[in-house]
DNA sequence: TTGTATGCGTTATCAT
DNA sequence: ATGATAACGCATACAA
């Protein structure tokens, strides 16, 4: 009895294949044992159908072989995306994935860090809204898009690029006025360099622009006024070329400009910023700067699963592409 | 020494409050203890930042909170509107999620189990692709659009429900011929359904339809060459009415209609499945039979947490609706 | 090379 | 009501 219906342990295997408890941990993780041994523990375990108990092993071993990954939202398309390679990144290792959505609620985020501290996890994903996240510092943590101190490694796209890659596309293609249009979070955060990189490729080419930028919450109806504002009679804009701050926005501002009787790319050239494609795999949503979702996730997962967390590099930008959807001449 | 920089466990508080390891345990779980005892102890537990191990205490427990979700990808809008809502009802009911993405492999999805079995996890939520995933009885298991048999629970939207709403609302929009497109899994699985009850609906409603049904893996060029061979000299197509099994078809079938000069919805009118946002929260891609994600979710979830699984419904079917995303006249 | 014994951090069963 | 102690399943140092 107690075997019959209930999991089985190590010490069911030892007996079923008459060896030492010691002999099958040897065997379940990889220890050289005798050959005729090897191969009755590997016959008890398939017979039992034995699978190691990983909190015991964790508990032993202060290893779990799993990160935590915090990220507002699945929904947006560059969540879903980073999550997606942070995903196969992690398993890449056969390490496995907590996941926390926050919603963008700091209290939330705080929560969850607390969750992971508890679950022991070897790391920390994370891509957060909380400014002040409060975070043990026996638990490796690794964030994204925001800068928390040079303790903590961040890594981001090179946004501030990215923002001169836009604005110097939009001009080779023939545009002469520009316009930036952003919507966010108001904290400090590495996206925010976007419009820096804009602003200094507009200012070396000489080439004039208008900025609109809202905080997030702001009703999408101040971008349409806005546009409404640099409407010409003749027809078309004020400005030629339209940097936005995200492809989301982009999508947005198309629809508004199309439905106004601007034609895009005819009377003014739009780029976003992520590389969203429709569908996750299907064709671009506009022209794009593409973020390196791949290279980003497996940077976080190589320094996350890095001995020496603290003399990582405190920030790291990878280098974006540019990439025509139809809304850019070229 | 040992107390210095490393993780306190609940010894070290026990020692700081000045009670017994028994005492703090039954703080920890809102068992009743003296008042004089449980402020020591909350007041020790704040000053050593402690956190209680999930691991050993899942080790003692036997119950870990934390459900496994495997799905094929992350990308897809209807995986990650999916794995948001099951990340949601998890969290609100103090749960963990554990993620496994398996790009369709069956291999991969059986590795994922059996990671997710030595986890110890309370249950696992799959929609799987491999037929003959084999998962030990003593760990909770619900499908999501695959009926994998009478013991383990499966749900899905009303398929078949959807199929009809489709032909219906096509019909009642004027169309007087309909065509069902189709690419997926060969594999027997839910959303096979659609094609059945758009069928039947058809038939009652006495309407005239065309199939063109083909297997994963196809390119997409025989759609086009499909719609080809139905166009019809004079201007529009053999039928004026489209369901496609999916949003995302849907889509690529939109864009390769205008591209032939065939107006969508005057000449042809569409209709999806699925309920696909632009962007995961703006507006629809299409005319579509919308899935009910979030009820989806939590019912999986209660089933999963049910302590009776065995009792359980083997097939539950939520109610699906029509919303019109401007690829129909209403 | 194989077996034995101890302890990881917690809960739960006991006496007290 | 509180304190001591034995498990939980495993890895490992040590003995054989």
């Amino acid at each position: 009895m107690g075997e019959a219906n209930s999991i089985p342990t190590m010490k069911d295997v030892a007996r079923e294949a008459g060896v030492a408890l010691g002999t099958v941990s040897k065997v379940m993780n990889g220890i050289p044992v005798g050959e005729s041994y090897r191969k009755r523990v590997e016959e008890a375990v398939a017979k039992l159908n034995y699978r190691v108990n990983s909190y015991a092993k964790g508990l032993k071993t202060n290893k779990t072989y799993t990160v935590a990954v915090m990220v507002p939202n699945l929904v947006s398309p560059f969540f879903s995306r980073l999550v997606n390679c942070l995903n196969r990144a992690l398993s890449a290792r056969k390490y496995r994935m907590l996941l926390f959505a926050t919603d963008y609620d700091p209290a939330q985020e705080q929560e969850y860090v607390i969750l992971a501290e508890q679950q022991k996890v070897d790391g920390i994903i994370c891509l957060s809204y909380n400014p002040e996240l409060k975070v043990s510092d026996n638990v490796p943590l690794v964030s994204i898009d925001r800068y928390f101190g040079a303790q903590i490694p961040c890594v981001s796209s090179d946004n501030y690029g990215g923002g001169r890659l836009a604005a110097e596309k939009l001009v080779e293609n023939g545009c002469r006025s520009l316009a930036f249009l952003r919507i966010g979070s108001r904290l400090t955060n590495e996206p925010n360099k976007r419009k820096d990189g804009f602003i200094s490729a507009c200012e070396s080419l000489d080439i004039p622009y208008t900025l609109k930028i809202v905080d997030d919450g702001t009703p999408y109806a101040a971008f349409e006024d806005f546009l409404r504002e640099h409407l010409r009679p003749e027809g078309g804009l004020d400005f030629d070329g339209i940097f936005c701050v995200t492809d989301a926005l982009a999508y947005q501002i198309i629809r508004s400009l199309r439905s106004m009787g601007v034609r895009v790319p005819e009377d003014v050239q739009i780029i976003g910023f992520d590389g969203t494609r429709a569908f996750g795999d299907q064709d671009l949503i506009c022209s794009t700067v593409v973020q390196p979702v791949p290279e980003i996730a497996e940077t976080c997962v190589d320094l996350i699963l890095e001995k020496a967390l603290s003399k990582a590099p405190s920030l790291i930008c990878l280098p974006v592409t540019y990439a025509c959807g139809g809304t850019t001449r070229s």
